[in-house]
DNA sequence: TTATTTATACAGACTAGATGGTACAAATAT
DNA sequence: ATATTTGTACCATCTAGTCTGTATAAATAA
């Protein structure tokens, strides 16, 4: 019955999203959402009721893949649980490769677009974003303690701020790679973290 | 002579930046800005022919300020130059006790506003912005250096990335500290970039 | 098979209010 | 007195959102 309206749906989010990382959120007026698909006022609104639909959309989006890069990476580390170390390093070197050879800055970080502007959001639009990055901590504080258990730490540090570094990284190098415009420099950033990581986690004894 | 207009400038200065860091840029209407600083469009628009000129305003004031915190932490630590190590650990010191006690997250930063929608402003309002994380960059570039003249590097990494990881910490700790509500989260993350410098660096041989 | 119904998807003119910006008179301080 | 600062009415444009109508495609019935 009726056409297939998810091709037109994704087109919105798609370049939503990358319109929202270059002007924010209400920078991005729905006029040029429209500009920049070519699609209709009436289509727009048939799929999101009002502009704050969307933004709601956008995040919920944009946590899931952020979530499903999270869970992927830990699957993919897995086989080296019987080292916590080796492992974490690993996971960290995911990433690295992830933003490695980019030829332009990484578009951005929607929670950190979403966090500079929150009054222009209903309260439960910005709740993914502290529910996703929430979850990091957690994953982060499991992956360390398990490290933890088996090598010495060359200071006591807390190790929930540690596992928040990962994401601070992440958002920080954004905002300075996009700033500088400077593709690899979110690479680098990570491979700072993998530094930090080698340095602190000791053999026993 | 008329009257000192400089009371009302400085009022739309400061009641803007907070404005811009809750709404963004394009979020915070000229009218909103009226609203909390009590002053009339008149007067606004005599103080700021447009309101790209306001933007402009606000970033050089904000990287002058920012400019300025750097070269404080750098004279209240000259006199630990003979120990350059000791020097970089209280220079960031410095930054962590800044940022200890808050009761809110600090308001977060304007670079960042600014990098996420570009598009809003003339590309010179951008410029105080690279150049100014570019005067972090060179400036611990030089501290780092003199460390590592007189230490040992646990592991040889660059220190043009480890420079840049001081900026990458403030911009990330500024969005996760935001997007979680936890005013702390700063000065723990500045920790453990301390601790980092800590173990990278140790005594020759 | 073909005409008709039905649910879905899209098109585009229209509106009410917000927005940045202007004009200019009035007030104020020196 | 007069350069400077402020108050307010006004304007053109942009904004999110509405409304009515049309196109599409599958389901149903003759």
């Amino acid at each position: 019955m009726g056409r297939d309206g998810t091709p037109t749906r994704n087109k919105i989010l798609a370049q939503s999203r990358a319109l929202v990382l270059q002007n924010g959120f209400s920078g991005t007026s729905i006029d040029l959402i429209l500009e920049r698909t070519g699609i209709t006022k009436g289509a727009f609104f048939y799929h999101f009721k009002t502009k704050n639909v969307l933004a709601q959309a956008l995040i919920e989006e944009f946590a899931k893949e952020d979530i499903d890069t999270l869970e992927s990476a830990l699957e993919q580390t897995e086989h080296l649980k019987t080292d916590p170390k080796e492992r974490l390093l690993q996971f960290v070197q995911l990433f690295i490769d992830m933003m490695t050879g980019l030829t332009e800055p990484y578009p951005g970080c929607l929670y950190a677009s979403y966090t500079y502007e929150p009054n222009q959001f209903d309260p439960k639009v910005m709740e993914p974003i502290s529910s996703a990055i929430l979850q990091w901590r957690t994953t982060l504080v499991r992956l360390l303690s398990e490290v933890r258990q088996e090598y010495d730490m060359q200071q006591e540090v807390d190790i929930s701020s540690l596992a928040d570094l990962f994401t601070v990284i992440f958002e920080g190098a954004y905002v300075v790679s996009k700033a500088l415009n400077e593709p690899d420099l979110v690479a680098q950033q990570l491979r700072q973290l993998s530094n930090y990581y080698e340095l602190l986690f000791v053999p026993k004894q």
